[in-house]
DNA sequence: TTATTTTTGATATCGTATTATCAATATCAT
DNA sequence: ATGATATTGATAATACGATATCAAAAATAA
């Protein structure tokens, strides 16, 4: 899998580095239309995952919703979810003292944050 | 709905006060069962959904997995999550400098945190 | 207790996201 | 350009959490 360079495989991974914030399938699938008008959902699904298991794209899990996707490699980093349109962005930073937060015997391996709000587009 | 104080509703009830950490409807059901050893997986979800309606259970989403449910009138606190058991324990307190993480022009609503490790009982 | 109405439990059905199927097509080595 | 084969797209099938159905059982009123 993930021998030929196709136009599919490659609008996807440009639609990708292109929004710069996680996308879900059917988003990944209404953009990358652009690029390769003809694509299917079965293709964006199928080269989601040979991405993601080549490491070159990371998983994004939102509470309550299916699975979104974004260009690995970024660092740690946190996101925000716009009530309104439901697009989600990428935040920079983190926060400290996490280790506050837990109670004797707990240990903390990892964390993830999720702030919610409105978006500068639908702010107004 | 809800008119009748049945053993069933009771059952579902006092597990989620005596848990005193968020369950799924699956956990719910298999606790319940040692006070009401006929509960049916259907009873549990109509349960949930009148309890939730009527304010005094809350949801608590995670990401990627189906939601759990908790005693309502907690106030704000965040949660962690096993990665072995994959049993969630309630978290005391909160950070800030949140906003600090905003871009210009969004505005948040609010947040959520989840802490992953170990739970004392995996640590060993 | 009896009658009335809600509730239950078993299970069929649904909804949605994802995967499998397979003939047609595109890619790449030659 | 040709042939071998990986890939695609349409869509059927699947997975699974949640809901609908409905006869039987339980709870409350009388």
């Amino acid at each position: 899998m993930m021998r030929r360079n196709t136009v599919q495989r490659r609008a996807i991974r440009r639609v990708l580095e292109e929004a710069g914030r996680p996308l879900g399938a059917l988003e990944m699938l209404e953009d990358s239309k652009r690029y390769a008008p003809r694509l299917g959902i079965a293709t964006v699904y199928r080269s989601i995952k040979a991405l993601v298991a080549a490491g070159s794209v990371a998983v994004v899990e939102l509470p309550g919703e299916p699975p979104r996707y974004e260009a690995a490699g970024k660092g740690h980093h946190h996101h925000f979810r716009c009530e309104f349109c439901g697009k989600v962005y990428e935040l920079g930073g983190c926060l400290g003292g996490l280790k506050d937060l837990l109670p004797r015997g707990f240990r903390m391996t990892s964390h993830e944050l999720l702030l919610h709000g409105r978006c500068p587009a639908c702010a107004k």
